[in-house]
RNA sequence: GCGGAUGUGGCGAAAUUGGUAGACGCACUAGACUUAGGAUCUAGCGCCGCGAGGCAUGGGGGUUCGAGUCCCUCCAUCCGCACCA
């Protein structure tokens, strides 16, 4: 009996490729590069799950057959390998991070390599490696000494903004900084001292220090993310958490909100993903307007998108936080405003937003001026007005506003019409149909005119432009963690300097417990002698206390794969120049907001400073589909040990168990294995229907703990890599979410046997046939490695799976063994099947691995050539024959007809000149 | 609320430009072979109907000789953003 011994295949191939390095990718510059990237993981404790190789299966078959097609592939594989998980195991047990996580990382190399993917391991990177991160450190300082000139619209030396200060201060410069620099001379600037200078450099620098606010859980010690807060108590133990302002690192992000906006039209990524990544950066058009203050000097700024509605401004609205509130409210609203201004700052955001439909605010007792009209507009403060976005004032306009509608109905202000006609009396109409009614300027215009017109006038005035809003905030650079890259930033006089270069890594020090400090500090504080002293120096100064966030390091990793071991350079010039950019970049959505805007952005910043090829990183990205995990269930009846059988379980009162998967097979359970599962299940007693337990069945995420995690050493061992592969890839597109379901790969694993199989006697000895394939051989052949091409190149491989197995059924009902349809053969299937695909092609004689094979072109000819005759029916009667010889779609060929009924009907009894077909069907006749 | 996606047998799913809907696989049924197997092979398998035939791609409508595919509308599920002025 013919024995197809995956196991004995597979690991001879895999040793092979070791042992060859069949997978090392080194510039050539006589061949074309192909970069193919996998989003790398996170390596948990948990290992991997069947769900975590479906992109790297599928980078693989892409990899795999470019090689055949000539390319000079590179297809590496890192760990992303800072992150919370082993800082909390540490918290736990006290366990160094940094070994829990080599742990983990060597689990996962053994699992990845099982299944025969062809990386290039001596091209790895983790992140936590100080030989990584002194590069990432290296990054963070290029970015500290960078500014943003919106003039020449790139990232410039901060050198050079020092010298344009010192030439001519700061008032011709066009750059991103924070909103509080004041303007000073030449002369003021070599005035300052070096903290001054120093000061106001850190306000135009790209990685800079500020004042945000926080969530801040003082029983933890630490910052907390939005997420992490319900309720204002902490989510895990309910401490308290008050939002507190926090001087933290941040990236300036928004100074490339423009072209992080405009790179996504020259790149090849799903629709989706792209439609997030602008509601993200959330550009809006609009104007911005100052409004003085009856009585006061201070003035009131407002963005708005509907400065055409200027004249149904009835009142202005403040967000809470502003500081200007407290200095223009009235004394007998001093104590109203304050009690309001309070409670809305011990709410967090997730607690403002889930309270969105409440209405609330305070009337300050002050009053603004209306540019236009001159009338006085009381002035509110509100929380649904947000500090973060615009200027954090809005102009209330009820008429056109819904949340002003509702704001203003509450309170009782009033409400104009703005356009002729509208109606307002239920709610507010955002039209901007029809002419303009208020008496004033804009009065008769449309919206068109109007905008231009109260634009021009803001300008005259000098109160006001045209105005770009973006709704991206600034990253936020730092956390409070232990398990992460520390900032390369020392402190003297309380003034932050980066590290010199040549003092690269600042290695994560060790500590005693990875906690804050009594005092509130990060776990860093707890290092001795966690210092630095500059070169020429003997003072040794603090450093940074907080490390990087987890987006740091995957957020240029692609290039170290590149060059993964220069120490003197984070790539090489070389590697940089050959291999440019990532072809094709495939990963799961979850990303679409953090890390690839944080990449794209990373890149361009690096591309401005010449250290990058291309502006945009990923040319071609592809987002694949999750796999979920299928759980059982058993039923068991309340208050027994007794279980039920899945469609009787109506019939009692019952609670269902989540049962291991590994204990079910096509939802019977195993009663022996279950029984013996835990201690408690072993007097369990079964309701049976038709002699079997059969379980119930549920989609959710693959979780430990809901067993349903299926793992891929089983699978392999019990099928051999190369099933797992194919049937990953046959479970459907790519793209789409799908539960994992172990019950069809019998069908793949069927399929690699039969072809085996065809080229294999009783005695498992390889009999092959030297004959030449006759045409419809020939057919077989060339239609499977066309469609598989195609499939490949538009990444539908669930298809290409299909073709190839009706290949197979095809030649073994033809008992095809010929050495020509077999060889052609294997060479489509190698990208999916490689472990059997070598093996097969050793056995024919060949040496040197199938992925240097040339993949072979199909031939047009086999495809098309025969003759066909097609009935014509209408209401099932044939009415009508045509025979024609097959050809190309689309061609027109002309036919004969050998009954003109039913063509007659459509042409008013003449007989037709000429009709147009299409394989199997008429389309179109012309008289 | 806004934006995006999806909807086809018992199940996973196919279906160039609009052209025999359900390829391929799972499960199921029947049979063959047998040194009895979770092996292999053959046949069947959308629904209704004995049959001829009819009905079927979430519902309804439209365009067309012809619609899973294009247009309108409604419904369901999932995802993202969410007081963004």
């Amino acid at each position: 009996m013919a024995s197809y011994d995956f196991q004995k295949i597979e690991k001879k191939w895999q040793e092979y490729w070791q042992k060859e390095q069949s997978f090392k990718a080194q510039v050539n510059t006589s061949k074309p590069k192909f970069y193919a990237l996998d989003m790398f993981p996170y390596p948990s404790g948990a290992g991997l799950h069947v769900g975590h190789p479906l992109g790297y299966i599928a980078s693989d078959i892409v990899c795999r057959f470019k090689r055949t097609k000539g390319f000079n592939v590179l297809h590496p594989m890192g760990f992303d390998a800072f992150g919370l998980p082993a800082e909390q195991y540490a918290i736990q047990t006290g366990q160094h991070p940094a070994v829990t996580t080599e742990e983990n990382i060597n689990r996962y190399k053994d699992q990845l390599k099982n299944i025969g993917f062809s990386f290039d391991w001596s091209k790895e990177v983790q992140t936590c490696d100080p030989s990584y991160y002194k590069w990432t450190q290296w990054i963070f300082i290029q970015l500290f000494n960078s500014w943003y000139d919106y003039d020449s619209n790139k990232a410039r030396d901060i050198e050079n903004l020092v010298a344009i200060f010192e030439q001519s201060g700061n008032a011709s410069v066009n750059a991103a900084c924070d909103e509080d620099v004041v303007n000073f001379t030449a002369n003021e600037w070599q005035a300052f001292n070096e903290t001054q200078q120093q000061g106001i450099l850190l306000k135009y620098r790209l990685t800079y220090l500020s004042e945000t606010t926080v969530n801040w859980c003082p029983d933890m010690g630490t910052v907390l993310s939005n997420d992490e807060v319900k309720d204002g108590f902490s989510e895990r133990g309910g401490f308290p958490v008050v939002r507190k302002k926090m001087s933290q690192w941040s990236m300036r992000i928004t100074a490339y909100a423009e072209r992080l906006l405009e790179g996504l039209d020259t790149i090849e990524w799903p629709d989706p993903l792209k439609e997030m990544q602008r509601n993200w950066i959330g550009k809006s058009i609009g104007a911005e307007m100052t409004l003085n203050i009856d009585g006061h000097d201070d003035t009131i700024t407002v963005f708005t998108t509907r400065i055409d509605t200027v004249y149904g401004l009835t009142f202005m609205v403040l967000a809470p936080e502003l500081d200007i509130i407290k200095k223009i409210t009235t004394a007998e609203q001093r104590d109203e405003v304050e009690t309001y201004i309070e409670t809305a700052k011990n709410k967090s955001e997730r607690d403002r937003m889930t309270h969105v439909k409440k209405v609330s605010g305070v009337f300050t007792g002050a009053y603004a001026i209306h540019p236009f009209s001159g009338e006085k507009l009381p002035i509110w403060a509100a929380d649904y007005v947000l500090a973060g976005y615009g200027t954090g004032a809005v102009m209330a306009v009820p008429g056109g506003d819904q949340r002003d509608y509702d704001f203003a109905k509450h309170f009782d202000l009033s409400i104009l019409p703005i356009y002729e006609g509208m109606d307002i009396s239920e709610e507010a109409n955002p039209t901007k149909e029809g002419k303009i009614i208020n008496k004033g300027m804009l009065e008769g215009l449309t919206f068109q005119e109007a905008t231009d017109r109260a634009i021009s006038f803001l300008e005259e005035k000098g109160i006001g432009s045209k105005k770009i809003n973006f709704r991206i905030r600034d990253a936020i650079f730092a956390r409070q963690r232990y398990w992460g890259e520390p900032v390369p930033i020392y402190f003297k006089d309380g003034t932050p300097y980066p590290v010199a270069d040549e003092d690269l890594p600042i290695v994560l020090p060790e500590i005693d417990k990875y906690l804050p400090t009594a005092d509130g500090d990060p776990p860093l504080a707890r290092a001795d002698n966690f210092t630095y002293t500059p070169k020429g120096s003997t003072e040794a100064y603090s450093l940074e206390l907080s490390t990087m966030p987890g987006w740091a390091g995957s957020s240029w990793y692609w290039y170290r794969y590149m060059d993964a071991s220069n120490d003197n350079a984070f790539v090489s010039d070389e590697a940089k120049d050959y291999w440019k950019d990532v072809d094709l970049y495939i990963g799961g959505t979850e990303h679409a907001t953090g890390h690839l805007l944080y990449s794209r952005f990373w890149n361009k910043f690096l591309c401005d400073k010449g250290f990058a090829k291309e502006e945009e990183p990923f040319k071609k990205l592809v987002n694949q589909g999750m796999i979920q995990g299928r759980s059982s269930l058993a039923y068991r009846i309340n208050g027994t040990n007794k279980y039920v059988s899945f469609s009787l379980k109506d019939e009692y009162d019952t609670t269902k168990i989540h049962v291991d998967v590994s204990l079910v097979e096509n939802d019977v359970l195993d009663i022996e294995a279950f029984k013996k599962w835990r201690p408690d299940l072993k007097d369990a007693e079964f309701i049976l229907e038709d002699e079997r337990f059969i379980c119930g069945n549920e989609v959710e995420k693959m979780s430990k703990r809901l067993y349903n995690v299926v793992n891929p050493d089983d699978i392999v061992s019990k099928y051999g890599a190369d099933t797992l592969r194919m049937y990953e890839m046959f479970l459907g597109p790519l793209e789409q979410f799908k539960p994992w379901n172990t019950h069809g790969i019998d069908g793949v694993f069927k399929f690699l046997r039969k072809f085996w199989r065809l080229f294999h006697n009783e005695s498992d000895d390889f009999v092959v046939s030297n004959d030449t394939p006759t045409k419809e051989e020939q057919k077989i052949i060339h239609r499977t490695i066309k469609k598989v091409e195609e499939d490949i190149n538009n990444l539908s491989l669930n298809t290409s799976v299909s073709t190839l197995m009706i290949a197979v059924n095809e030649l073994t009902a033809l008992k095809c063994n010929k050495r020509e349809v077999l060889e052609k053969l294997v060479i489509a299937l190698s990208p999916f099947a490689p472990h059997t695909s070598e093996e097969l092609w050793e056995q024919l004689g060949h040496s040197g691995g199938v992925s240097l094979a040339k993949y072979p072109d199909f031939n047009e000819s086999y495809l098309t050539e025969s003759t066909h005759e097609y009935p014509i029916s209408i209401n099932g009667k044939v009415r009508a024959k045509i025979a024609f010889a097959i050809d190309k779609p689309k061609d027109e060929i002309e036919a004969e007809v050998l009954s003109h009924d039913l063509v007659k009907k459509w042409t008013d009894g003449k007989p037709p000149k000429k009709i147009i077909i299409v394989p199997k069907r008429i389309i179109n006749v012309v008289v």
